[in-house]
DNA sequence: ACGACCTAGGAAACCGGTTGACTGAAGCTG
DNA sequence: CAGCTTCAGTCAACCGGTTTCCTAGGTCGT
């Protein structure tokens, strides 16, 4: 039988550095409460090294301390901008000494059971959900239970735990250009009734509709996939009046493949992009500009609001206050091919 | 100070039984070594039930009990391909009283760092891989320590822990698909060198052009990315002979994302789809159904994927022998309309 | 009637860290 | 030079499970 080669215990590296647990696990913690030699400090350290020492996680969380572990929930891994916003969590909790799992919330479906295997079983001090929605399972269970947590996106209202974007401002930045090349009948593809950040730009897209003396400024709602786009599509674009004639020539999506959807919807109907109808989505990934024709969006800070809630996490799981957060980065306009003046081509 | 609603531990599930820790310990974990009367049995149960214990991951970790809990490293999440890999690994891991995370493994940047933190600090049982390469980082770490792992899709020749899909046949698949609609020119976007699954594609579809005499069958590789779709297309496209013909009709790229990738760089040729040139890809997601044209794709067995690895992985980890598995499951064709006979519209 | 053998369950050690109370030695003070 | 601090660390309890021996009481065979 080969040597097996154990993990490095706190013991281990005590007695390589000639001093107790005790020492070791206060030098490597920097706690303030002891007073150390530079001298031992730096034999502990050295000796934590050339053993690659790695704490277990169990036994630290058992003691007392906390896993340093953080879990993000998201409703659907399949749309990418969770993914950003994963990364952008990723990166900054490992700066602050975290490490950030990734869990998929299948709308509520799945949360308990998440919410049992993470928090309950004690492998995270800390949730991050992007996954909210007004009656969802893990609110109740969050209220119950004193786990620190913020939501991400998707706010909370009144929870004072908010970390969101400006996503009333992707509605006026979009707005502003379709309006600007000329527009002035433009449809919104919103997502789904009570989700906030699609909520809250649909109430922007409408007051500022209203503030640019629109003619007209149809919503429709579907779901954040391109099957949603699709069918909120058709419906914008159904004739309202007995004269066949469109009834808007822009539109305006609240996600990605919601837009994607809405491109395919358009072309069904032998609709041209942009010349009959302009297009534009939120989000900005790689596939939005290798599309036919290449799609203009609103660029989100998605990395940011990763970043900025993992800020916001770790800063109540060490005791401070919390409140709602806004990221200041500011929604950006991503100019491709998709959109032009009525009737023009790009 | 309001109550804390404390978790509830073992030894209260064992007050409130009636019995003792071991007790509760040896009836919850359905332990042999112990006989206990069904009424005891049901008496444990029952309290468990009413506290809604949990036990706690890391205690039990400590205890020499494992943790239960699996990670997924993948190398890019925002391919939506492992996604799906995800979910499957996901249930299957429920299934069988596990829990499994995900992570990223941005092509080995921070794979060392996952593996610490995921490994050596005792969060996880195993490791599903699929961001395996030569000379990945991984590879080390993995070999000099015990951690019960599997490699998927990407596999790791002579490892005798591959869990793959017979990617092979989907190149045979959609060959045979192109050849019946009368290609003899077909062009192959290839994945990145050195990566499994994207040479076996690749020696496949050059064995079955073979096999099946057709006049060219040029392959470029790029990335598994929209971009990598793009530079590879053109490559293939671009005039072998003096005379400035085409040298191909058909394309069948490696991803989905280099399908999207090969028909913006098509496009951008002034060529038309499918009746310049026809375009199939791997891998079949949503997306493709709505792209302009809807994308023909070969439809990967994917979610099995996943639950076939963690099938294998906790087999290991349970302590049975350790072989490779190929997914059962065969590459389906997915008809649209990206796809037609030579200069025909489809 | 008495030991052997089950049956049902309990006591306690242990896993690997953290933490607050404690201590021996050196330095300072009066 | 005795007493008080400060310094530099040590001791041991503890977190919440699991597991390995035990044991008390009842059953069975002879």
């Amino acid at each position: 039988m080969p040597e097996q080669p154990v993990r490095a215990r706190l013991v281990d590296v005590a007695r390589a550095a000639g001093v107790s647990k005790a020492t070791v696990s206060k030098v490597l913690n920097d706690r303030q409460d002891l007073s150390v030699r530079p001298e031992t400090r730096r034999r502990v350290h050295e000796a934590a090294e050339t053993l690659e020492y790695r704490p277990h996680s169990g036994a630290r969380a058992l003691a007392g301390a906390g896993t340093h572990a953080l879990a993000l929930l998201v409703p659907a891994l399949a749309n990418p901008t969770y993914v950003t916003i994963a990364r952008g969590a990723y990166q900054r909790a490992r700066e602050l000494g975290y490490l950030s799992l990734l869990a998929e919330d299948f709308d509520g479906h799945e949360a308990d059971e998440s919410f049992n295997e993470l928090v309950q079983a004690g492998r995270v001090d800390g949730l991050l959900i992007a996954s909210a929605r007004p009656g969802h399972p893990l609110l109740d269970a969050l209220s119950r239970s004193r786990v620190p947590h913020v939501f991400l996106n998707r706010s909370v209202e009144g929870s004072g735990r908010n970390v969101t974007m400006d996503v009333a401002r992707s509605s006026v930045t979009a707005l502003d250009h379709l309006h600007s090349l000329g527009h002035r009948a433009v449809g919104h593809v919103a997502g789904p009734p009570g989700i906030a950040p699609s909520e809250v730009r649909k109430q922007a897209f409408l007051r500022h509709a209203g503030e640019l003396g629109l003619s007209a400024a149809p919503v429709a709602s579907g779901d954040f996939t391109e099957d949603g786009g699709v069918s909120a599509t058709r419906e914008l674009l159904r004739p309202a009046d007995g004269a066949g004639r469109r009834p808007i020539t822009a539109i305006y999506t609240s996600s990605l493949a919601q837009a994607i959807g809405a491109m395919a919807a358009i072309r069904d109907l032998g609709l041209r992009i942009p010349e009959d109808i302009s297009v534009i989505g939120n989000d900005d990934l790689p596939v939005a500009g290798h599309l036919h024709p290449p799609l203009t969006t609103v660029a989100m800070p998605l990395y940011e609001l990763g970043t900025a809630a993992v800020d916001a996490l770790v800063a109540t799981i060490e005791g401070g206050p919390s409140g709602d957060v806004v990221v200041p980065t500011e929604p950006r306009l991503v100019l491709r091919r998709s959109t032009a003046g009525p009737g023009e081509s790009p």
